[in-house]
RNA sequence: GCUCGGGUGGUGGAAUAGGUAGACACGCAGGACUUAAAAUCCUGUGGGCAGUAAUGUCCGUACGGGUUCGAUUCCCGUCCCGAGCACCA
């Protein structure tokens, strides 16, 4: 009988999903383990071979630690809500809602093709009003709440209203950007309104002006991560620097706990790397220098990591946008500003990132004094200093900062050295070491004493404090758009107020025209009645990253009406215990997830800190790309070898035409009309095509659909194969030139059962020796390799003991059913179908894992001294390998600590007679 | 520029508390079965040199040093590739 993978995958997709087979419950009983995939977003394209990378992984983990007795939650949903729906709303008229759930009907034909054991009761979609009420109900929280600095903690807006009935705003240390200082009498003086003001800037969830990045051609605003090098990261349209009134969450509150979390978390240290780097942690000192602008004096305040530097300061920058420019411009020097200011604006965030090495500024007129030495400091505005960072000023130290050297060398300004020796004719000296000079009282110490130093100095002369600073700005959370989370809020005598919990969840009306309003009003000023109780709801949505911050949450108890999930659920399945999925969501996702659930962590909904204990990010499948060269002006192509004698131009050819690297000519010309007639100039009368690795992608014709590979191989080889392509972390070209070895792999492992005609080979003999040893290595291997990640090499290890049980004529029941089991996570059809005729209950599921029997893979010892160096004693192991063959080895006699020269110690001497090779130290 | 990874056959990749480098697979070459193809199976496959051959021998994990009885693995320096951040004061 043949493997037939066709028929065995379709009967045991049916019965899994039939007999609901990967259904799970709350189980106070049995330990709870969660793995979960990074939902998709469900894009019109469908899945490429690249998707289910990390999904496969993730089921693999999942039926393993099944078989381990765990109760194991494994879901899976959609991230529904996104720019791509919208925008082929606005380009065909098809409401977002439709195109979306056929997308997903989509995803999920081609995920049931694979095997996965999901249990598909708790799927969940973003775009889901049952699901976004949650969504809305966390954002409510986070407007009724503020962070305070002292309790580092979320705490409901009432203890701070409390705290300005009695104290006004002065003692409270509270995550805040509001401008005013106030006394108790005065906040009881202020109206209604006036005290909505003041709570705004303390609202975790908050409306502000703040600069955005404004992408015009997209009509929204975006967060930090959806821009890379001044473009969108959907789309790469150009994004400008605006300000821009919108909400936004206090994410910055949590800077330090989302950096010291991530400590104890099992994430790769690239990841961690990242996260830090984005959160951008750096202690220094804030410094008050006095200033004057000729007709008053007033204090202006610089942020230092370098506050050892202090007497090398030769002048002040401010950033163009920075409030004080316009105080500290003088009369005389105002044209010039306004010039310099408008040139700014001219340039695009793209623009000023490019041209980083162009040195631009004007002098304000005005000066600064050196706290320190009493020397005059010419205060300047230049672009290189940005408003986002510190206080927009800088105290400029050319000596020992590469880009204030510049700066000085360009407006010839002075440069002082402060370090002993150093040579500052060229270049800054940077680097902090050496010993201060020109420095008072810092004068010959080496600089990592000297900044300490200079910190409790400013600190003891009241010139400043010690001061962390952090580059995580805080998340835009408004997005004009129609595609995603309508806000709980609506706005009475321009005040915004949030709706009741009640009116959750506010629904997404369905519009006509899904294209922002043209004065650039959001989609939704187009809905009839957007209103609550006659008041104006908020227009713009939440952005993608909403409702993909609280989903593994939603997963513990999907469909529960009353809460996001329930204490008992929390209290189960509490955190996700594997996360897959890719790194492009480093500063993304997993910094929003992070915050938000650390938020709802403080009010006591959740209960852990965390979300994701271990992190593994799959590495991305890339297209493995085709060529063929047409002779310039001819409808002719040259095979790749001869191309050079020829004036050519490449252009990307269906990958699905060509097979390692041989063009199917007649299907080429049937591909596309224009080649219809197309001659080739071939090699050895083939043509052979170039190629490319590129991003997988339906303009380069390089995309490869699982299904396709279903069909020919079957899911089963596709899974394995994916798995031995490479290292799961690691980045890789889909190449499908290896794949009949794996499915080779998969008929051998069949045919251990059957013979050629199909009759059953299972016998109920008792196991020999070296079949238990191949056996319980195989068990330790994939145990391990499991358990590390490493699939790849568990299935080389899968080939290498069917190898050697098929050159054994092993048959046997008791070798072959752990060995099913063993292989069930990998292959789970051609397991079930196997362990069904070996006349077992289905499914493999309820196995558990064979257990592993050191007896099987021990070494047989005996005595057998030998010397060696005059000094060291070994006994002699006898091992048969799997022909028969002895051999020998050689094992320290006891496990005394001898010494080499070089002091290592020795435990074991692994020796092929005559010769040592192998000496275990 | 800074930070983090990584450089191993024709290819994907094995092997690191230092111990026979190249597992496993692909590809390639040769062979068996077959009228033929498909499928399946067997053999060989890092490089050089010597030998009819079994085999022997030297060189080999980006490059140059070091530690060690022994280095793909540890240390120092150089080069290259990838990822992330990037006027962050």
């Amino acid at each position: 009988m043949e493997y037939k993978f066709k028929e065995i995958e379709d009967k045991w997709q049916s019965y899994w999903s039939s007999h609901k087979t990967f259904k799970v419950d709350t189980d106070p009983e049995r330990p709870k383990f969660y793995v979960l995939d990074m939902f998709p977003y469900p894009s019109g394209a469908g899945l490429h071979v690249g998707h289910p990378l990390g999904y496969i992984a993730s089921d693999i983990y999942s039926r393993y630690k099944r078989l381990r007795g765990y109760n194991v939650l494994h879901p899976m949903g959609y991230d529904a809500f996104g720019l791509p729906a919208e925008q082929y709303a606005i380009q065909t008229g098809q409401p977002p809602q439709k195109t979306t759930a056929d997308n997903i009907a989509r995803y999920r034909k081609q995920l049931d093709k694979l095997g996965f054991s999901y249990d598909w009761d708790r799927e969940i979609r973003t775009c889901d009003p049952s699901y976004y009420k949650w969504t809305q109900w966390a954002f409510l929280k986070m407007f009724q709440h503020w962070f305070n600095r002292e309790s580092c903690k979320a705490e409901p807006i009432e203890t701070l209203t409390n705290e300005f009935v009695h104290n006004g705003n002065r003692l409270v240390r509270a995550a805040h950007h509001c401008q005013k200082e106030f006394s108790a009498e005065e906040w009881l003086s202020f109206t209604d309104n006036e005290k909505e003001d003041v709570l705004m800037c303390y609202r975790i969830a908050y409306l502000g002006e703040t600069s955005v990045n404004w992408c015009e051609a997209l009509g929204t605003v975006l967060a930090n991560d959806e821009v890379k090098d001044g473009l969108s990261v959907r789309g790469g349209y150009p994004v400008e620097q605006k300000k821009m009134k919108q909400w936004q969450l206090r994410v910055s509150a949590y800077a330090e706990r989302l950096l010291e979390g991530l400590e104890d978390l099992a994430w790769s240290d690239s990841l961690k790397e990242m996260q830090r780097n984005w959160i951008g942690r750096s202690e220094g000192a804030q410094m008050d220098f006095m200033v004057n602008n000729g007709t008053e004096t007033f204090s202006m305040t610089v942020f230092t990591t370098r506050a050892d530097t202090v007497f090398g300061v030769t002048f002040m920058v401010l950033a163009p946008e920075s409030e004080w420019v316009e105080k500290l411009t003088v009369p005389e020097k105002e044209k010039e500003v306004r010039e310099y200011l408008d040139y700014v604006k001219t340039k695009t965030e793209r623009e000023r990132m490019t041209e980083t090495h162009r040195v631009t500024g004007v002098f304000t007129g005005s000066y600064a004094v050196n706290p320190f030495t009493g020397k005059q400091l010419p205060v300047w505005i230049s672009e290189y200093v940005m408003a986002g960072y510190g206080t927009g000023a800088i105290m400029a130290v050319p000596a020992h900062d590469s880009r204030d050297y510049i700066f000085a060398r360009h407006f010839n300004l002075p440069v002082i050295p402060l370090i002993e020796g150093c040579d500052v004719s060229h270049e800054s000296f940077d680097a902090k070491d050496g010993v201060m000079c020109n420095s008072g009282f810092l004068n010959g110490m080496p600089v990592e004493k000297a900044i300490p130093a200079a910190i409790e100095e400013v600190e003891k002369r009241q010139l400043g404090s010690r001061k962390v600073n952090y580059r995580l700005r805080d998340a835009i959370f408004s997005r004009q758009r129609y595609w995603g989370e309508p806000f709980p809020i609506y706005y009475k005598d321009g005040v915004a107020r949030p709706l009741p919990e009640s009116a959750l969840p506010l629904e997404l009306p369905l519009i006509d025209s899904f294209r922002p309003s043209g004065s650039g009003e959001p989609p939704l000023s187009n809905a009839k009645n957007w209103t609550y109780e006659g008041h104006p709801l908020e227009k713009s949505t939440m952005p993608g990253f909403a409702g993909s911050s609280a989903y593994y949450l939603r997963y513990m108890d999907p469909a529960n009406a009353e809460a996001l999930v329930s204490e008992r659920d929390n209290r189960y399945w509490q955190d996700v215990d594997l996360y897959i999925g890719g790194t492009e969501h480093a500063t993304g996702h997993l910094i929003y997830s992070r915050f938000w659930n650390k938020f709802l962590f403080d009010l006591g909904y959740v209960c852990k800190d965390e979300p994701f204990r271990k992190l593994v990010n799959q590495g991305m499948i890339q297209g493995r790309s085709s060529f063929v060269y047409r002779i310039k002006n001819t409808n002719t192509f040259v095979t790749y070898n001869l191309k050079d004698k020829y004036d050519t131009t490449e252009i990307h050819v269906d990958v699905n035409l060509v097979q390692n690297d041989r063009l199917d000519t007649d299907a080429f010309k049937a591909w596309n009309p224009e080649y219809r007639n197309a001659d080739f100039i071939l090699e050895n009368g083939e043509y052979i095509c170039g190629s490319a690795v590129e991003k997988m992608s339906k303009s380069m014709f390089n995309v490869v659909n699982p299904d396709t590979i279903c069909s020919h191989y079957g899911a089963d080889t596709l899974r394995m194969y994916e798995m031995f392509l490479g290292p799961l972390e690691q980045s890789k070209p889909w190449d499908t030139n290896g794949i009949d070895g794996v499915h080779r792999f998969l008929k051998k492992f069949w045919r251990m059962f059957f013979d050629k005609n199909g009759t059953l080979l299972v016998t109920e003999e008792t196991p020999h020796g070296n079949e238990l040893k191949v056996l319980h290595n195989l068990i330790r291997k994939v145990e391990d390799d499991i358990e590390h990640f490493s699939f790849n090499t568990t299935i080389s290890a899968f080939m290498i003991s069917i190898n050697e049980l098929t050159d054994l004529h092993c048959h046997k029941r008791s070798i072959l059913e752990p060995l099913v089991i063993l292989i069930s996570p990998y292959a789970p059809h051609i397991a079930e179908e196997l362990w069904q005729i070996l006349g077992n209950q289905p499914s493999v599921a309820n196995a558990s894992f064979p257990i592993y029997n050191e007896e099987y893979t021990k070494e047989h010892t005996m005595d057998y001294p030998v010397s060696f160096n005059g000094k060291l004693r070994f006994k002699k192991t006898l091992d048969l390998d799997l022909t028969g063959a002895q051999i020998e080895r050689f094992v320290l006699e006891d496990e005394r600590t001898l010494k080499y020269a070089g002091g290592a110690q020795i435990r074991k001497v692994i020796v092929i007679p005559g010769k040592i090779i192998n000496i275990v130290v």
